[in-house]
DNA sequence: GCAACACTTACCCCTTGCGGTAAGTAACGA
DNA sequence: TCGTTACTTACCGCAAGGGGTAAGTGTTGC
């Protein structure tokens, strides 16, 4: 059984640095609202489309998102299950350190709820 | 009430930036397991100390260890509240598809429980 | 005192990332 | 069929990231 994460995973490189940047953040909630096209996705911002589309390419190759074009239109769609990694990966290193820091792994979990 | 946490962020572009390197990776792991000087953390890399101060520099920048200089030792040692805001937004990210892909919300409920 | 130690500063190189433009291609729509 | 649409490809420029070396600074230990 695996019981961690390889640290050296280029899966996390890719991930994490697609996180990286606040246009492709705001690609991803816009697609939490459910799927769009690479125009609609990108009509919010002051850029052109071919660098847009690098970010797209950037999401997807982190396994965020897929794409499928149909006819002329590339509709873009949310990957939930790549979360997942990124969930486990904060989660062991919160394990890591949680007995350790015992109350603030409390305070963790009140933080995740406050939304709620 | 601050119901989302600002897409814009520069924290979460120097977080994010900060986990997307396996160096990086691998030393707040190391740090979950106490706090250790910047000779004892580069030990198991093969790199020169002054490139590896800066993946220190950029955890510090992140906010996710904190150092203090005692004598000439520097000691690391990690920072979990900087967590707390990295889970928030993967968390509020999954409560944004989580009602359009509810059984996948169980599914990474799961399988973040699946290292217990 | 003086050498060894633990960084620290100052630079260099190369690659990658993030933005841009110009021009091309394939699919609609009238 | 022919213009418009929706990308797509090819290229450029600049800044930042990740690595290196050489030399400097302040402690510590003998």
């Amino acid at each position: 059984m695996v019981t961690h994460m390889d640290n050296n995973s280029p899966d996390l490189d890719t991930v994490f640095l697609a996180f990286a940047d606040p246009t492709r953040r705001a690609v991803l909630r816009r697609l939490g609202q459910g799927p769009a096209s690479v125009s609609e996705l990108s009509a919010p911002f002051d850029m052109a489309l071919p660098p847009f589309m690098k970010h797209i390419r950037t999401l997807e190759n982190a396994g965020l998102i897929v794409t499928r074009k149909n006819g002329r239109v590339r509709t873009c769609e949310i990957n939930p299950a790549r979360y997942a990694e990124v969930e486990r990966w904060l989660t062991e290193q919160r394990r890591n350190w949680a007995s350790r820091y015992g109350k603030l792994d409390a305070l963790l979990d009140s933080l995740k709820g406050q939304t709620e």
